[in-house]
DNA sequence: ATAATGACTTTCA
DNA sequence: TTGAAAGCCATTA
């Protein structure tokens, strides 16, 4: 698999396996949002966001859920926390909480940036 | 089987 | 600009 970061699910858990399999993808140092990973496995945003509130019932240590933010680029929960761990991982936040999507935001097809003008002010 | 929940997203006021 | 409500889909009870 070249590109594939993940397979198409044909169970509901193996559906949580892509999910973790996204997020894996994700390059230290960068972050994505849920709605992201949803569009590139074809399931909703909450989903993903289930999924990833599952790892805590199990030993999922290899998936960097931390790297994983709501559409604005911002932490929703667990906040102060999460953010350090970005942090630690050399994301840079702003003075508004914010992630800068221009140079942390990954994405599936990250080979070239394709954003269009966002500043990331939504 | 149905109902309720949830680490979200988007739109309207 | 911020705030609140509805929509979404899978999991769990």
């Amino acid at each position: 698999m070249l590109s594939s970061t993940q397979e198409p699910p044909q169970r509901a858990s193996d559906l949580y396996e892509c999910i973790y399999g996204c997020v894996c993808a994700v390059p230290p140092g960068c972050v994505t949002s849920y709605g992201a990973v949803g569009q590139i496995i074809g399931c909703s945003a909450r989903v993903v966001g289930y999924a990833l509130h599952h790892l805590r019932h199990v030993a999922r240590a290899d998936v960097p859920w931390q790297r994983i933010i709501n559409a604005r680029g911002m932490i929703s929960t667990h906040g102060n926390e999460q953010r350090r761990l970005l942090e630690a991982e050399g994301v840079v936040f702003d003075a508004q909480g914010r992630v800068d999507w221009e140079r942390f935001g990954w994405r599936q097809d990250d080979t070239g940036i394709q954003r269009q003008g966002d500043t990331g002010t939504r």
